[in-house]
DNA sequence: AACTTATACAACCGCATTTAC
DNA sequence: AGTAAATGCGGTTGTATAAGT
């Protein structure tokens, strides 16, 4: 299906809004509602597409978003809600009221993801460690270091490709493994499968049970060195931020106790190559 | 003061998905 | 069930402003 281009026809404005079209849409969907989007600019005498107009409401108009800088904590709620989530910035958006995809994208355009590759060229020896550094930003401060990076030699897996954000579905429930290293070291962790092969990942996903084998209790031993107690999760850990596979934690509510796991699982790697120094 | 570069954010584009017929 | 329209979503661009030279 070939579909015109939005604002094709000729007549309708494009660009920034002036306070008199938003006093317009506002008064008109406070009157009549917003059922129509493609008929309203016609209806409220808006020289705009539907489109604009939707967008225009949705992520500035409308009267719940909350205005002002990012505080300190949605900043970090969004760190969190990213690296489970990736750029799923409507699912990130509705865990935070009052803020927009567009406004949650754009900080972390500007802010936060420079922020997070600073980190981790300040402190190149903790990336490894760093609660707030995936594979992404592994290769962005790689890059930025003018550098290439670093694949594992001898090992069956690698450092994933630029860009790829890797998610908790791509550990996979098949708990295959995968030595990094030298088999002698028994460094062993879950290896995802092909990405084909991965389930989707929704809320379904996040809140039935990953781990079903019994090699989970090794496999989590190797990466985050405590084998006695695990928890089989899951919670939709977005409600309920990450369970604990430490037991000595007891189902933290805190995502940051159990980063190494989760970065380890993150990356399919349990021993990133530190960033060199220039 | 003039110019350049960086930053922030609103808005647009086009693809994907959902809905209506 | 198939098709077109409507809507949602994420990536990208445009522009105003601030900061630096």
């Amino acid at each position: 299906m070939v579909r015109a281009p939005c604002c094709e026809k000729m007549g309708l404005k494009k660009g920034p809004w002036t306070p008199e079209e938003d006093q317009i849409l506002i008064n008109y969907i406070q009157l009549y509602g917003h059922g129509n989007w493609r008929a309203l600019p016609k209806q409220a005498g808006l020289l705009r597409c539907g489109k604009s107009c939707r967008l225009r409401w949705t992520n500035y108009l409308r009267p719940d978003i909350k205005r002002g800088n990012f505080s300190r904590e949605e900043e970090e709620t969004i760190i969190q809600l990213h690296e489970m989530l990736g750029n799923r910035w409507s699912a990130i958006a509705a865990r935070l009221p009052g803020r927009t995809d567009n406004e949650i994208k754009n900080v972390w355009h500007t802010h936060l993801k420079k922020r997070l590759i600073k980190q981790s060229q300040d402190t190149p020896a903790a990336t490894k460690r760093s609660s707030t550094i995936t594979s992404k930003y592994y290769h962005e401060a790689a890059k930025s270091h003018q550098v290439e990076p670093v694949s594992y030699a001898n090992s069956e897996t690698e450092i994933p490709e630029y860009g790829q954000v890797l998610s908790p579905q791509e550990c996979s429930s098949d708990l295959s493994t995968v030595t990094i290293g030298d088999s002698s070291d028994n460094n062993t962790y879950p290896k995802a499968d092909s990405p084909g092969n991965f389930p989707e990942m929704d809320e379904k996903f996040w809140s039935e049970v990953l781990w079903e084998s019994s090699e989970v209790a090794s496999d989590l031993s190797a990466v985050g060195g405590h084998d006695q107690q695990v928890q089989t999760p899951l919670y939709d850990p977005l409600l309920s931020p990450l369970m604990t596979m430490d037991p000595l934690h007891e189902y933290s509510s805190n995502m940051h106790d159990n980063m190494d796991f989760w970065f380890n699982l993150f990356t399919r790697a349990g021993d990133l190559p530190e960033l060199p120094d220039i």
